[in-house]
DNA sequence: TATATTTGTTAGATTAATCTAACTTATTAT
DNA sequence: ATAATAAGTTAGATTAATCTAACAAATATA
């Protein structure tokens, strides 16, 4: 029985490992805004539980055990974000705090009623993969629109990072999942990225904004 | 900003009140499955908060806040019931122990989706009063069905006790809140009721279930 | 009223999650 | 290779929630 903070921790270095497998107490400690102690010692803990390898002064590495019971939670986030963006009307970028929540509340059978109510659903309201029951996540494979060329068209089909502030900016700019974004031109001063949009507006988009856009070629 | 513990405390303690006014020690230890120096430690607790009235070798006793903030606790746990009833077509058996963890997530937005989703509603899957948003709880004004005259029809509207064993006896007996209950006759020796339902089966109740059905006459 | 029982409180300990201060080990730069 | 910096650990303290053992107060009973 995983206590709440400890699978906030779980999620932490399961999110943590995508990037680089083994993570360090101090990106930890940092991801989980608490000192480098109490991460540490957090590590030691979820070691004895099984959830990961740790050694002294080595990076932390989750076991196979850790690595699929932080995927299930994972899961339970985005079936979380996806119900109450579908069923319940929330916005994508309101979804997050509360499914932060709701993931840890204890009952499969709510979870499992979840994914029938929304037909088994692989992806959440912001693109990312749901997964399985198994813990096993389908690997997409979208590319990110910094790299695509002027003159082509792509669809929106996830985000590199799901902040508040980008789905705001996203709405504003009245992009959302599955918009279809046609690259006019890219500025050779700024990298900035003009493109039309489908209802025939032309926006301005910064490079950073097109690194935090997924799509695929149309 | 309530802890999940305490909250479940409070929320024990205005279910108390309901009884009566003052709660002893022993009641909230008993009621909360906490040894009496665990009560007795949270009641203080509770009243550097401004939730309760404590005084040495006294009964506790809700303040207005305390009540106010009880009750609320208590609209989630309805709502939350309601919303998985009607919404998650959950039986009136399974609600309750997923309410009792939904009922303490930490954002406003989301019961109120549920209430409107729902239409408002006044009453939860077991009859008993949803609170509104001031924490003002309707007062229902049932009859218990043990104190029906044979002859009589009535319908039930409400449980004394929403236990999950009485509530799967109901689904057994094909007896569900609105159900329309006709007393044929009730048995002098034991006390028991003969029962005429909207199907024409004939049920026996005993007097001990009767006590824990609440109707209105019809 | 005296005694027994119940109720409530104190004291002291434990576990989870956190902190700061001080120290050690490892890594990076000169 | 040494010194400087970064990363990781230990030690000791704190707060919330819990326990048991022992004691005190209130209530009930004979
Ligand atoms: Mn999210
Ligand atoms: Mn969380
Ligand atoms: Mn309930
Ligand atoms: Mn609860």
């Amino acid at each position: 029985m995983p206590t709440q903070t400890k699978e906030n921790y779980l999620k932490a270095i399961y999110f943590l490992s995508q990037e680089n497998i083994d993570v360090s107490i101090t990106e930890l400690s940092k991801k989980m805004n608490v000192s480098k102690p109490t991460a540490n010692n957090m590590a030691k803990k979820m070691q004895e539980k099984g959830w990961l390898f740790y050694e002294k002064y080595k990076p932390v590495k989750l076991t196979i055990k850790g690595k699929r019971l932080g995927a299930l939670i994972v899961r339970k986030h985005r079936l979380t974000e996806m119900f109450l963006s579908q069923v319940m009307s929330f916005g994508w970028e309101e979804v997050h705090d509360i499914a932060e929540e709701i993931e840890h509340i204890n009952s499969n059978l709510f979870f499992d009623r979840m994914d029938e109510i929304l037909g088994f659903p692989t992806l959440d309201p912001h693109g990312s993969p749901i997964p399985d029951k198994n813990g096993k996540v389908l690997k997409v494979n979208y590319l990110n629109l910094s790299t695509i060329k002027p003159g082509q068209k792509v669809r929106l089909c996830g985000l590199e990072n799901s902040s508040k502030d980008l789905l705001l900016f996203l709405n504003k700019k009245k992009i959302k999942l599955g918009s279809v974004l046609s690259i006019l031109h890219i500025e050779k001063f700024d990298n900035s990225f003009e493109i039309l949009l489908e209802n025939n507006s032309t926006i301005l988009l910064t490079f950073d904004v097109c690194l935090s856009l997924l799509v695929e070629e149309l």
